[in-house]
DNA sequence: GCAGAAACGGAACATGGTTCCGTATCGTCT
DNA sequence: AGACGATACGGAACCATGTTCCGTTTCTGC
């Protein structure tokens, strides 16, 4: 996966940290985030990172120079989907027919990115501390986005809930657990449900 | 788990094992609840195996032979609350206005119930192989009973879906993640939005 | 009170994240 | 090119946790 852009953000798990100046070490960062995405599809976000170090063919004191935690490499993994999501609301917004439907098809978006990726869910809400840092990059980055759609949805008068953005945004995550591995659970509907919820009743 | 009684059920999850013979065994398997749901309350559900055995005073294989796996320590912990939730269905449904109110009356029951134990919900949808027996041991227990409130209020054309009583213990379980540890959070309300989805649009 | 079954305690094992540090490699300076 | 310091590497070692094993202790029926 590509990842490196110039430096700039404060964040530290906001911002793509600085290409190393290194040539092996620029390889090796290359090399794990590909091995890292390999083994996620495989066996799922949590797999071992010792799988991660072998499917890389790098020792364990590497993966830990470049991503000082697996949630940072969880993130490195991930973030461009995540940015995509970010991006696609203000044009979703500007796109759709209404503030309602943007929202919709953002959660969709969102939904969507989850349940394909095993497990990531599980992981984003799961009280275990190793994952804060993945769980606060999630919500800082996409929060603010949703809170845009909820608001221009309510302005426009189509929504009946003061429902928080970090709200919904936390009860769809939680609803999208384990529907990658319960055929019987299908997340994209129970949102369906919870979101015709948000609407106006007329 | 406590010595084998003459081989006859099959659930063992679900059977309440046969108090053991000896005084000593009986004491500890006593103290051992106790412990455990006094440890669950001070740190959480997940809290490690140690934490218990220590606060009762007994070795790690004492817990051991008491209850197979962590999971099942879980179940007997709560076995009684589980069960006054799978009680409390009929007779909600016998005395409630109507089949809809029941459901949603159960639901806040065991809502109520998931969300006051710190760590539960997460570690029920976990998908940890550890707690497998606890997942399906809820299901068992409750799925049925959900069913059959379900069913009641589609009977008496309340109902607007054809979602599954088992989807629907999975969202409700899934929304209650998280509920006891982020005041920002309501798990409730999220419920409330989701079981509102269900009412037959009028 | 004895013998053997039943239970006990806790060391030891497996797994998984993370840290440490001696060694190897890179890039620059001369 | 050669040398040297900074950078990066590998993987053993460490810590936390669930679980297993087994030598020891405690009961209970006779």
């Amino acid at each position: 996966m590509p990842y490196r852009e110039p430096v700039n953000d404060r964040d530290p798990a906001t911002r793509p940290s600085a290409p190393p100046r290194r040539k092996d070490a620029r390889r090796n960062q290359e090399t794990l985030l590909d091995a890292a995405a390999a083994v996620f599809v495989a066996k799922g976000v949590d797999a071992p990172v010792r799988d991660i170090a072998a499917e890389a063919g790098v020792g364990l004191g590497t993966i830990y120079r470049h991503f000082p935690t697996r949630a940072d490499l969880v993130i490195a993994v991930y973030r461009h989907q995540i940015e995509a999501c970010v991006e696609a609301g203000p044009a979703l917004l500007a796109a759709g027919p209404t503030p309602y439907d943007a929202l919709v098809q953002w959660i969709d978006l969102f939904v969507d990115f989850l349940v394909t990726k095993h497990g990531l869910a599980a992981v984003l809400q799961s009280g275990n501390a190793d994952f804060e840092a993945l769980h606060t990059y999630f919500l800082d980055r996409l929060v603010p986005v949703c809170a845009e759609l909820l608001d221009a949805a309510s302005t426009a008068d189509e929504i009946d809930s003061d429902l928080t953005a970090y709200e919904l945004m936390r009860g769809v995550g939680n609803l999208c657990i384990g529907a990658d591995t319960d055929p019987r659970y299908d997340a994209r509907r129970m949102v369906g449900l919870l979101v015709a919820g948000l609407r106006h009743p007329r």
